[in-house]
RNA sequence: GCCGAUGUAGCUCAGUUGGUCAGAGCUACUGAUUUGUAAUCAGUAGGUCGGGGGUUCGAAUCCCUCCAUCGGCUCCA
């Protein structure tokens, strides 16, 4: 009796029952038999040995699948742990699954110690036996069976697995003398993985949870092919090159220091540079959008923090109090009570809304030390903040304003890959992580999916991410090294301006309390010019450049000219400094394009005759002469072309 | 906060088993050179080897501890 399978083509062959993806694969071509991993029927991922009992749509894996590369990463995972297993027999195993970039297990040394100096050795046993190209062998068993088979073995951690698994449902992959509790599917046999890199240990707590004991993480990636390992560990060391915290010291935009303290940035004129930057720009365009600038203090009173509620909630993340004059003050750890504040004290009636207060709040939040990362995560953080309080009515349009922003920013610096995730509460949580109204939970949730499916913006739904004040929209951005952010931010707030008693008189004379719209299009500074470092790999646009444009003169002779020309750049708002040390021009040239100016302009006998400069841009070349003032007309027309998009 | 690793001049790094091991290049400064599109030459200066304790005749090197950073975990209003 023959079945019919159902290629991603929509081409139909026929095989007999009982015949396997493996067979199919051999129908289709030599090559492909070879190389393919695994299959996926009917929308399941499979091993390729399973029988195919029935008409089945079926995708062979390979290499070339996300689903493939994961595959063969969670084989590699075992084929790991049977290494790990071989030099340390005792250890005891949790989970291993694939990742983003490979894989991981996470493993109970018992006390044995075992550091990134022991990688190596495993992973030269894993190229042995991978070599010997083992088959994964499945084999399903009873849930006593398997019970009794990890009691006996004594490991706590697959039975507590097997806790959670349906009898029936069980199923074992044993290659060579390694044996795993596990789901599959997996690879035919060990020999695909012919290129093998443990990248790191760390630990890990079990089952995610700090509460846990930690377990030993060992992360590691394979390749079907020795060359894609070399091209993946340059592609790291590439991206090493891009990382903000190596070109923000080379660059001299931002520095720490021990004495003054873990996560708190010092900003090098460099850096003060692309904040005053950054800021007129969010100025700008916040004017444009109606919103109108306040400024707070850094500290308030406990009282206000218990009214905000934000204190039970965060009290762990924000620095301890001072106290003073019998009263505790805190940093303001967000900028949002301060504008509560403000908002009350207006005294609005709904003629006077929407009313949008911003300001780049600067905040302080007590990181846990390890969480500290470069200017990603930082202690002192300033905020392209802004609250706007508008009735429900005017929701929709408000919320869409703000998408708008955003995609308006995103043209500017040329972000093109974002998600929106739309983040959600988790109903048993009401009254602990988020406020108990379940009511206004659902229905604002509803107003934002809906803003969201309207305006047809690509997003996810994460449920149990909301604030505790309301459903958010976080950004996801992705750097040019593939680092991933959460840049901006987008929260509805309907809970803590009815705790603030704010209120509006509407149009039949009552009182009715607004909703709260905080949103950061720009995230902080911190976050953003870290990522803004990486995106462009310290090649900023003109108009962001710390340095726009060096003066460099061909000998001494012409520091005098160099230094008019550099007046008559900053008289047109442009920045630009006089490289007048006794250098060769190549070297000064080398030196500018080292830092990274967007343009050099070389000058000597014949420029200074001229009233000229010879351009040069940066990692192009020369660009030949131009008078000094159509060269200023050239960077103001680039500026603007840059910035209006 | 937890697990692991790292910490030598402003920067990037050498310093083998504890004994002229406190070094190099770049930067800076001084002098010579007066230069045409990615490194001119020479000289000078610069470090309690992260801090503190200990072992030793002797510690950058071994041990303890604290701090910071890095890779993860947890967390992120």
């Amino acid at each position: 009796m023959n079945i019919k399978i159902t290629l991603p083509d929509q081409s139909v062959r026929e095989f007999p029952k009982g015949s396997s993806p493996m067979d199919v694969a051999k129908s289709i071509s030599e090559g492909l038999a070879r190389n393919v991993l695994a299959a996926k029927v009917d929308g399941e991922i499979q091993d390729l040995n399973r029988p195919l009992e029935q008409d089945a749509q079926v995708t062979l894996l390979t290499w070339n699948d996300a689903d493939g590369k994961n595959t063969m990463w969670h084989s590699s995972a075992h084929l790991m742990a049977e290494a790990l297993e071989f030099y340390y027999p005792t250890v005891k195993f949790w989970v291993g699954p694939p990742v983003e970039n490979g894989f991981y297990y996470d493993v109970d040394f018992g006390g044995i110690a075992f550091s990134a100096d022991d990688l190596k050795k495993i992973e030269d046993k894993m190229a042995e036996l991978a070599k010997q190209g083992n088959p994964y062998v499945r084999k399903e068993m009873s849930k006593a069976d398997a019970i009794q088979y990890f009691t006996e073995r004594n490991d706590p951690y697959k039975l507590d697995l097997l806790s959670n698994l349906e009898d029936g449902k069980i199923t074992f992959y044993t290659q060579g003398n390694f044996t795993d509790l596990c789901r599959g599917p997996h690879i035919p046999n060990t020999s695909h993985i012919k290129a093998i890199k443990l990248t790191n240990v760390a630990g890990a707590y079990w089952k995610n949870d700090s509460n846990n004991p930690m377990l030993t993480r060992i992360y590691g990636i394979t390749f079907p092919k020795k060359s894609e390992l070399e091209a993946y560990l340059t592609m790291v060391e590439e991206a090493k090159k891009r990382d903000h915290r190596k070109i923000g010291k080379e660059m001299e935009i931002f520095t720490f220091d021990d004495d003054v303290g873990p996560g708190l940035p010092l900003w090098l004129p460099n850096g003060g540079v692309l904040i005053e930057e950054l800021e007129r720009l969010a100025k700008k365009t916040e004017a444009v959008a109606g919103y109108k600038r306040v400024r707070t203090p850094h500290l308030a009173k406990e009282s206000m923090y218990l009214t905000s509620g934000h204190l039970p909630y965060y009290a762990d993340s924000m620095y301890p109090p001072m106290e003073f004059e019998g009263e505790k003050y805190y940093l303001k750890a967000m900028n949002c009570p301060h504008h509560h504040k403000i908002f009350k004290e207006m005294n609005l009636s709904y003629r006077d809304l929407p009313l949008r207060l911003a300001e780049y709040g600067t905040c302080y939040r007590y990181e846990q030390s390890g969480e500290l990362f470069g200017l990603m995560r930082v202690r002192q953080l300033q905020m392209n903040d802004a609250h706007i309080y508008c009735t429900k009515e005017q929701f929709a349009d408000e919320f869409n304003a703000v998408n708008d922003m955003y995609l308006k920013y995103f043209r500017i610096f040329g972000i093109e890959k974002y998600v929106m995730r739309f983040s959600t509460h988790e109903p048993s949580k009401l009254g602990q992580k988020y406020v108990d109204n379940a009511a206004l939970w659902l229905e604002t949730e509803d107003m934002v999916r809906n803003v969201l499916i309207e305006s047809k913006i690509p997003y996810v739904e994460v449920a149990d991410e909301g604030a505790f004040y309301g459903p958010k929209i976080d950004v996801q951005v992705w750097s040019a090294i593939g680092r991933e952010f959460t840049l901006a931010t987008n929260q509805v707030d309907f809970a803590v301006p009815a705790r603030f008693g704010l209120t509006f008189r509407n149009a039949k004379n009552e009182m009715e309390t607004p909703i709260c719209i905080h949103r950061a299009p720009l995230g902080t500074h911190e976050r953003f010019i870290g990522f803004l470092i990486e995106h462009y790999a310290g090649n900023f646009p003109l108009w962001l450049a710390p340095e726009q444009i060096a003066i460099l003169p061909i000998s001494d002779k012409f520091n005098g000219y160099a230094k008019k020309v550099l007046q008559v750049l900053i008289n047109s708002d442009l920045r630009g400094l006089v490289d007048d040390r006794d250098e060769k021009i190549g070297k000064k040239i080398r030196d500018a394009e080292m830092k990274k100016i967007p343009y050099m302009l070389i000058i000597g006998e014949k420029e200074e005759q001229e009233n000229s400069v010879s351009v040069r841009q940066h990692g192009k070349g020369d660009q030949g002469s131009l008078l000094v003032q159509e060269f200023v007309d050239k960077m103001q027309a680039e500026i603007k072309a840059l910035l209006s998009v």
